[in-house]
DNA sequence: GTGTTGACCCCCC
DNA sequence: AGGGGGGCCAACA
């Protein structure tokens, strides 16, 4: 009967609600793919999340999203390696005032932002 | 159309 | 306390 032609989430505006979360994370600070996709519901899990900024990359030229202030939950940057150069990330995170060091967000602890609990 | 990987996280042993 | 496996949805080959 009724065809389901309801559109899933992703096709929805999952990708640019993720991309305007990234985009309040205050300078000097990061999140986490986990803490944005808990905020989000945590429906789809952590990986759509680091997959929706890959649409927002911005060397693609689309919306600017500070996707260097995302990392994973050990706090390491695991996108680097996405980005135009391999130290683009630790560098803008740097010149945001955050201090990477091996790819490792030093007092990750404290530079940790969540949207769940500081946003709400 | 099927199979596999993926900017990951949580639960179980 | 540490280690291993499964799960989530989507895009790419």
């Amino acid at each position: 009967m009724n065809t389901p032609q309801e559109p899933t989430e992703t096709q929805r505006n999952f990708f640019q609600d993720v991309h305007e979360v990234v985009r309040l994370i205050p300078p000097g600070r990061v999140s986490t793919y986990g803490a944005i996709a808990h905020y989000l519901g945590a429906r789809h899990g952590a990986r759509m999340v680091g997959y929706a900024l890959i649409a927002a990359v911005p060397a693609r030229g689309l919306a600017q999203v500070p996707a260097q202030r995302v990392v994973n939950r050990n706090g390491l940057l695991t996108g680097r390696h996405h980005f135009s150069t391999p130290t683009a990330m630790q560098e803008a995170l740097e010149t945001e005032g955050v201090q990477v060091i091996d790819d490792q967000v030093q007092d990750f602890k404290n530079v940790f932002w969540d949207p769940a609990r500081e946003l709400l």
